[in-house]
DNA sequence: GCATTAACATACGGTAGCGTATGTATAGCA
DNA sequence: TGCTATACATACGCTACCGTATGTTAATGC
């Protein structure tokens, strides 16, 4: 009779390089770098570390992989998004709401991010990653706000401004649900606005 | 002259129990809560971890401890500083400050807290000490933002405001020092007081 | 229908870390 | 001088990892 059918889990398929990625970009989002593991990957996935190895050469390779998910899938997609919208302030509180709902893969992209930052804390490469999506960032906002009718200098000022209270919105979104309250970034736009 | 020497290697005396404690919260704030390790510890201190084993029960006293003098000698104190002075602005300007530039046994208290941030995103009960240092927080800044004359509305969101953007220049702090500008935020506290 | 290859599984040696058990040096005290 | 407590050091077994080497299976090309 049922000999060797069904085990845990429906294992009709192949894991695929980006099965793999995905599980560890989830990983990170979740427990931080330190919990980007191997073999916990592959338990996760329901099959040994035998397939990992096939798929990636070894596990810096993986984070190194894992950094430009992000970038790519994370990070780039947000600001295209609003291009098409008319005025500087519609692009920009439509900016807002994207940071702060958006999910890739079903994952958080702020616990991400969040995960992310600390690990450019040990990391040089992450950090200079990480600075980079910054610059590009603050200089987005720069230029938006400017259009909106800041001047250089108080534009300047307020999209380190904005920027600065959305990282501590991605920190405080691990811990501090409360905290982390949408409503009270959006008000903060607006103020950045005037 | 040369009988309090006690720095890096001249091992002529005891280790204390703060002696670890002090050196489990440098070690938090550069590397994270997966730095904190035993062994790493006593190499570090120049000592076995038997050593470790008589001053502690085991890793997790050790963790609970380090919540415990950072909650005592890293928060605590902050606000107490400020409490002599005369009006709310002068208060919140130099609360700023403090917070921007303190260190405490020579640890910078921005990198610490990070790194209890994204330990807190794992660990239910740092979570749990650090929602409440947050809401003590919150309430000072919004009590002095009120007193300086803003409506009780306006005081809550400008404090949450405040405290956010502290937050992500502490996270900030660790990896890009270009965006953890310290006058960005001093700049920031004046606006959140007109 | 046989060899090849993709996609794993299994087994192994090695390191880092935890906690325990036990040995040891030193200071204080009687 | 011997006794005791303090503050370690050393040695051990255990687990969680990493990476490698090699075995296995299922699909595919020819």
């Amino acid at each position: 009779m049922a000999e060797k059918d069904v085990e845990t889990k429906s294992q009709t398929k192949d894991l695929t390089r980006e099965d793999w990625l995905i599980a560890a970009v989830a990983a990170l989002a979740e427990g931080g770098v330190e919990a980007v593991k191997v073999e916990r990957l592959a338990k996760s996935l329901g099959v040994s570390k035998g397939s990992f190895y096939w798929h990636f050469k070894d596990r810096p390779q993986l984070l190194a992989a894992i950094l430009d998910v992000w970038d790519a899938d994370f990070t780039q997609q947000l600001i295209d998004n609003a291009a098409d919208l008319a005025t500087p302030k519609q692009r920009l509180r439509h900016l807002a709401q994207d940071a702060l709902v958006k999910t890739v893969y079903g994952i958080d992209s702020a616990r991400a991010e969040a995960a992310i930052q600390s690990w450019a804390a040990t990391d040089a490469h992450v950090a200079e990653r990480l600075r980079g999506v910054d610059g590009a960032r603050l200089a987005y906002l720069e230029k938006e706000l400017a259009a909106a009718g800041l001047t250089a200098e108080t534009a300047r000022a307020r999209a380190k401004m904005l920027y600065l209270a959305l990282l501590g919105l991605y920190a405080a979104r691990g811990y501090n649900q409360h905290l982390a309250d949408d409503s009270a970034y959006l008000a903060l736009v607006e103020l950045a606005l005037e």
